[in-house]
Order: structure tokens, then sequence, then C-alpha cells
DNA sequence: TTCGAATATATGGATATGCGTATATAGGAT
DNA sequence: ATCCTATATACGCATATCCATATATTCGAA
């Protein structure tokens, strides 16, 4: 269950490491803040977040209507370690995309935030 | 030159993986030794290492009639930290190529070896 | 200069991958 | 029930990727 290979072909498009990149910074994320964050259509960002689930490196979440995915908490320790090595050296490249999900309106509200 | 995918695109496909790995382990090998190693045709191995080259991941240089291939030494920092990372983990994946490498007969000696 | 070993590349075909569009599903509000 | 929003999936197509086979290149030795 989840070789090498298999990590890394996860990574390897550009729509999906942004994704899990984003996760792994910020913990969990929806569909929506993904598609905002960075500016692509709906069917193209859950079709990447299907595939990152089924290979084992997302889990998710259904709250509401919202789907929230964060990265699979089994996942084995050098996976973890590379994708923080990997977002750690590479904020620049990232920082549209974050900047654009720091500025998107009408950001839903996790359960983990109030209650 | 060498973003993030780049990166990973040439680490999710397994022969490249392992002889990349292999190349880190050992410093350098050429392309007999890593045909040896992974047990593959020598067009298969040649074409890897010729893309990983062109990558910027692989630089090689020739000695007589081998030709031998090592880690760019102007790889960024953090895509040798990932290498390191992932071989540390991973030593039993890598554990019959590392063994035919060494029960290899007729292991080219290279210049460095020697005078 | 000819030969053999090591390596590289070209070619054609099979399969995989990614995408846009359209449609389905699921939950909340009315 | 009905509608709206969020998300998932199916389909068809274009392109990329990988491979086996055949051929080219390069170097050293004779």
């Amino acid at each position: 269950m989840l070789t090498p290979p298999e990590v890394f072909k996860c990574l390897a498009e550009e729509t999906r490491l942004r994704a899990t990149l984003l996760i792994a910074e910020h913990g969990e994320l929806c569909v929506c803040e993904l598609m905002c964050a960075l500016n692509e259509s709906q069917p193209k960002i859950s079709r990447h977040l299907a595939l990152l689930r089924s290979a084992g490196l997302l889990v998710d979440r259904r709250q509401g209507q919202w789907v929230y995915y964060r990265l699979n908490p089994d996942l084995p320790d050098w996976a973890h370690q590379v994708l923080h090595t990997t977002l750690q050296a590479n904020a620049a490249w990232l920082e549209r995309n974050a900047t654009r999900l720091l500025h998107m309106d009408g950001r839903p509200v996790r359960a983990s935030a109030c209650c």
C-alpha cells in the first residue's frame, strides 16, 4: 500500500501537487476553496482529489454541503517529510494560490472553528 | 528550471525512481550497472536516463566505453532532501536491486578508484 | 580499419492520462 | 416536494507516456 512510485505519481501533476501542498499547509480544505486557490474548474479539482483519495494520500470528511480533504493520517512518515520539505522550499511557487485562498470571500466556516 | 512537478514526474516512474535512488546511494553508476541492478533492457535504461538527464536531475560523464550518471550537483536542495528521505525510508523496497548490483560480476572499474 | 562492447536513438503501436462538457447525487433551505 | 449549492462521476476525445524492436554511434582493441 502506497509505494514510492505511487506517491510520486500523485505529486507529478501540477494541479494535484498544488492542491496537496495547500492542504498540507492548511490542514484541511474543501473543494470550493481549492477551486478558488487554484483557479480551476470544479470537475477538474474534484477528479484530482478523488484520485488522491483513492491512492491513499488524502482522506475526506463531509460537513453539510462541503467536503473537506486532509492528508491521510496514516501516510508513511517519509511521505509526510517529502511534502513538508517540498512545501517549505517552494512557498514562492505556491504564493499566488495561497493569496487567492486568503482573499476568497464567502469562505465556508469549519465545524472545528466554532461550537 | 526544475519546478516541483518536473522533479516528481521524473520520480513517478518505477524504473526511473529505482535508478535515481540507486545513483543517489552509490554516487555514480553506469548504464550496464543499472541494467544489472534493475534487470531491464539496455534501451529501456538508456531512455529513462536520457530523460532524467534532460530534465536536469542527472548529469553524465563518459569514461572510455562507459557512461556514468550521477545526481546533478546543482539540484535544488529540497530535491536532494526528498531523494535522501525517500532512500532512507525505503531501503527494503530497493533491496533486490542493491543486492543484484553488489553481486554483478565484471563490474567496470572507475577512474576515481585507481591511479 | 575492422570488430566488438557499451550506449544512444528512431519508429510504430499500445495504453494511460488529462480535459471539457454534460449529468448525477447529496444536503440545506423554503 | 422543490430549488439551489456543492460535489462527484460518466463520456468522448486529444495527447502523452511507455515499450519492444531495430538501427546508429562511440570507443577501445586488435
